[in-house]
DNA sequence: CCCTATGATTGTTC
DNA sequence: GAACAATCATAGGG
């Protein structure tokens, strides 16, 4: 067989084959039947000898050239593409038309999505495939490309691999979005690289076997269906190329990816220079602690870090301390009903008043602390700047006179408070208080400064003048923040915001 | 070593 | 798409 591939390779003159077969095809029947099967066997011999024979060029040249001159050449050229393909190629042809493999669609899908294969290149990869399959036909020797690609695979690991080792030995707290736009371009880079020398030595490699094949069937019964055929198996063979390519990096962007998560996932704290910034802008902001984008902007500057760290910071900042509110306040809740109930059925008020006490005020002493402090800070800071006319407006930020959306002041609400609400007033009453230590360092009228002018459109009717009263000698000091607020029945501390146009989120 | 605080991520809701 | 809510994972204090 090697024999007659190298021969028929080599027939160079042969050119006009195809265009002879339909003339001639009708020319046997005139001939004698007799004499007719006896030439057919003649070349049937021909064929069947002309592999088995080691034939010098110039023999085989002349011999070929005698074969393929024969007039009953083409008529039997024709019957036996037609046998073979009855025969041999419908069975395999009902093989194909398989869909497109799963795994390499996963894959294609990964690396549009990771931006590895954009969009003109993702389409590519099939589109590439369908380009290979246009151009192609051949024989399965594609073991060599196979090794190749494989070597040439192993390279660009080795490229991640030396890649993602810069990352480790460099502070791996310094991975910023650039860093892995960069490393991500580089694997995009190599991976389109290689992808268009696959797609080419793919190209190439059907090529050749198509003209191989073509150049076969002049002198052997190759049919177009065969050599359609043949270009599905190289594409099949190439296919396992591709995927290795497109998993090797699929591989390394996720290695990319989890590094750099894990990088970023890393937690570090701000310096605490930053959170104080962070924490006097919040706090001078409890109305509507949402920063524009260009405070996100500034505060990022100032503290050192990124805006989405910023974004991120309020975000958490704002659950939290909602939380710690809402948490006091679902407290006080149980505790308010707890009371009624102990009213109402003469029951024995015990100990679990005196912890729920304890417990409702640590957690709003743990809000109100830190917004007291702020708060101070901020109106020491504006006062020394304005003046103290000018560092109560400093608090007022948000546009306080709409409602807030941190309503920490009872307000209304503490007036139209119900039974239960009233029932814990009363519990609270006889404790003697709110007095914390905490309290008596913090400026006692910055506090009701900023609880009032910042936090509550209204002033409170009941409570007289802010200034004149230290939250730890009034009993209503207890409801004066935020945290009695969920007791009007709806638990509410964003309350109001449905009413606010300059609110972003009206919600909860 | 346990616990809390907190920055970052992920999933959900609007 | 922004904000919220839940969760993860670590820093840091006791």
């Amino acid at each position: 067989m090697e024999d007659g591939q190298r021969m028929y390779s080599q027939q160079g003159g042969l050119t006009n084959m195809s265009g002879n077969v339909l003339p001639q095809y009708n020319m046997g029947q005139d001939e004698p039947s007799d004499q007719r099967k006896q030439e057919i066997g003649d070349i049937l011999q021909q064929i069947m000898t002309i592999t088995d024979q080691s034939l010098d060029e110039a023999q085989a040249r002349c011999r070929k050239h005698t074969l393929n001159c024969h007039r009953m050449k083409p008529a039997l050229f024709s019957v036996l593409c037609e046998i073979k393909e009855k025969t041999v190629l419908s069975i395999r042809n009902s093989q194909e038309e398989e869909p497109p493999d799963p795994q390499l669609m996963r894959l294609d899908n990964m690396l549009i999505a990771e931006g590895v294969a954009g969009p003109e290149k993702g389409g590519g990869s099939s589109a590439a495939a369908n380009a290979t399959a246009a151009a192609s036909g051949g024989q399965p020797d594609s073991a060599i490309e196979h090794s190749d690609y494989r070597a040439k695979l192993a390279q660009i690991r080795q490229i991640y691999h030396t890649e993602l080792e810069k990352y480790e030995q460099s502070d791996g707290s310094e991975i910023k979005n650039s860093d892995y736009e960069a490393k991500l371009a580089q694997i995009r880079q190599v991976y389109q690289t290689e992808y268009g020398k696959y797609e080419q030595a793919c190209n190439e490699f059907t090529t050749h076997v198509v003209n191989l094949l073509r150049e076969q069937s002049r002198t052997r019964p190759i049919a177009p269906k065969e050599i359609e055929r043949m270009v599905t198996i190289i594409r099949k063979k190439f296919a396992a190329i591709e995927m290795q390519l497109k998993q090797s990096t699929c591989e390394a962007v996720m290695i990319l990816r989890s590094r750099f998560l894990d990088a970023r996932r890393k937690r570090r704290n701000f310096s605490k220079q930053a959170t104080e910034l962070l924490n006097e802008y919040f706090y001078s902001h409890l109305s509507n602690p949402y920063p524009s984008e260009e405070a996100k902007e500034e505060l990022a500057r100032k503290c050192g870090i990124t805006v989405s760290q910023v974004s991120n910071w309020f975000g958490n900042k704002r659950i939290r301390y909602k939380k710690n509110i809402t948490k006091a306040q679902e407290e006080a809740n149980v505790y308010a009903a707890k009371s009624a109930a102990a009213h109402e059925g003469q029951g024995t008020v015990s100990n679990w008043f005196g912890n729920k006490r304890i417990r409702y005020k640590k957690n709003i002493n743990k809000a109100q602390e830190e917004a007291n402090m702020y708060a101070a800070k901020t109106a020491a800071a504006a006062a020394a700047n304005v003046g103290p006319e000018g560092g109560a407006a400093g608090y007022n930020v948000g546009g306080g006179q709409a409602g807030m959306y941190m309503n920490l002041n009872g307000g209304d609400n503490y007036q139209s408070s119900d039974n239960s609400v009233n029932a814990l007033r009363h519990v609270i009453s006889q404790s003697g208080g709110y007095s914390s230590d905490s309290m008596h360092s913090t400026p006692a009228s910055m506090y009701e400064q900023h609880m009032n002018q910042q936090i509550t459109p209204h002033p409170r009717s009941q409570n007289g003048s802010p200034h004149d009263q230290k939250p730890d000698d009034s009993t209503d000091s207890w409801c004066a923040g935020a945290f009695m607020q969920g007791l009007d029945g709806e638990g509410d501390n964003y309350d109001g915001s449905s009413d606010e146009p300059g609110l972003k989120r009206p919600k909860i």
